[in-house]
DNA sequence: CCATTGACGGAAC
DNA sequence: TGTTCCGCCAATG
């Protein structure tokens, strides 16, 4: 288990009920934004305390073929809204992890 | 060691 | 975010 794959986790088990982060955001907070195919593959076995259904791509919407379907369903649960194209607006639900110096975050409600 | 692939991203069209 | 192409990197055979 390289640090890389703790850090992934680490950093989505922080992401709130309701809001996601894409690969290339998570990626680039670690430090290595070309790295962003290493946190899809992380995710592939990610353990059961790790909510990956949190993390989605750039476009919004969810990858994976089987277990896409399963992942968009909890964030549905979490009040994510979903298009018709499968996509949600990450302008609203894209989050970041809390910084000391700064405490800007607002409650988000579509 | 080389080729292929992928739960990606981004630039170019 | 339409499609196509390319760069990046780890895992896999």
């Amino acid at each position: 288990m390289s640090a890389f794959n703790d850090k992934v986790y680490k950093l989505v088990k922080r992401i709130p009920a309701g809001r996601v982060m894409t690969y290339g955001a998570i990626a680039r907070i670690l430090g290595d934004p070309r790295k962003a195919r290493e946190v899809g593959w992380a995710m592939h076995g990610c353990p059961v305390d790790v909510p990956a259904h949190r993390v989605i791509n750039r476009f919004g919407s969810v990858s994976g073929d089987t277990y896409g379907a399963e992942r968009r369903t909890l964030l549905e649960a979490e009040g994510v809204r979903f298009d018709r194209a499968g996509r949600c607006d990450l302008a609203v639900y894209e989050w970041s992890p809390p910084t000391p110096s700064r405490r800007t975050e607002r409650p988000v409600r579509a």
